[in-house]
DNA sequence: GAATATATTTTCATCTCACGACATTTTTAC
DNA sequence: GTAAAAATGTCGTGAGATGAAAATATATTC
């Protein structure tokens, strides 16, 4: 018998509710899945179920079939949705020590407790001194909204003006730097 | 005996060696670990060396001492950086048929094959009409560039002005609208 | 409406393979 | 060098994943 605590654990993320999501939307029933998983379709029925719960290589295939990543089945859910307006958002306090900041932070998505995204409003002033080189989450986007932002990632320097955007791998080593004369502001978007 | 393309597959995700990752960081010895998940050293070896697969269960155990989400384990790799300029953006399909599109969206990161987030340029037009609801991926972030935009996740609406940023989970239906009398404008991230 | 086809779930038996107990080897400490 | 600790190898067991086939449910056709 299966630990019920961990049983339970397990069902939070609806594997297999997600699979037959990818299944009804490909209009496939479970015979068909079957035919392309080379699984019965018995255990797939019990695996949308959540009967019982399919071993790596099982889900594997099912995956493949659907052209999706494991990590499809494994996100954590959280239904919620957070307001937050232009003249109350909560400024974050500046990573450095003593050194005048060459920019602030202001949260997006502050109330959000288990966030897949983390959201920021950023204003780049000072002089355009380059932000010390950081990597953190996994992936980051940037969009920006006035004056001009130099983004360094990994050595690769880009210059980005108002309405242009990046994304990046933020496990490598990146930084900002304002560009031009003004001040600059852009959104951050970074997963975690 | 495991087919071995789903072995190869599987072993890409280096399951085992974020396990070790995640045991050294916390300099810990594989009986300690034994201990804390009730697992056996022995067999958190091979875990560790790829020599077996994990059952969901045991991986949670395991998910569960370093205090991670099981996602932790099954997130793909890939550093990039894709760069989007304001006039280069690729517009994207409108999706329904023959109507009048309410809004369109360029890519943001349209470049990125392994994306973590999906970013987009949306531009509310038209009548004030709500889009359909629809509900799509883990969670979605939206900022509003310009114009009034009113957001409705599964009932519940709000009306963003410029500034204004809202995230919630998009596994829920939610739909768009614009409110006011121009058009609307705003930066749109979701994750997959 | 019955009849046919199709899709899903249940039952039940099989058998793989995850898992642990213990032995062996390798590494670290001293 | 030896002793202790940590990691890996060997082997047997059984939980539970998996499939075959039957039973049930759902849809479709006449």
């Amino acid at each position: 018998m299966l630990s019920d605590t961990l049983t339970d654990e397990l069902e939070r993320y609806r594997i297999g509710p997600r699979i037959k999501a990818l299944r009804l939307k490909k209009k496939m029933g479970l015979v068909q899945l079957g035919a392309h998983t080379g699984l019965s379709s018995a255990m797939l029925s019990k695996i949308e179920r959540g009967q019982l719960f399919p071993t790596l290589p099982t889900l594997l295939r099912i995956a493949l079939v659907f052209g999706v990543d494991l990590d499809h089945f494994f996100s954590k859910e959280g239904p919620r949705m957070a307001v937050t307006r232009k003249g109350q958002r909560l400024r974050l306090p500046v990573p450095a020590g003593g050194e005048i900041p060459a920019y602030s932070f202001e949260s997006l998505d502050y109330p959000i407790a288990d966030r897949r995204m983390d959201a920021y409003f950023a204003e780049f002033t000072g002089p355009a001194n380059p932000s010390k080189p950081h990597q953190h989450g996994s992936a980051e986007f940037i969009y920006v909204l006035s004056g001009r932002l130099n983004v360094n990632v990994d050595g690769e320097e880009v210059s980005l003006e108002v309405g242009d955007a990046v994304y990046f791998d933020s496990n490598v080593p990146h930084s900002y730097c304002r560009g031009g004369i003004g001040n600059c502001s852009a959104i951050v978007v970074t997963t975690p």
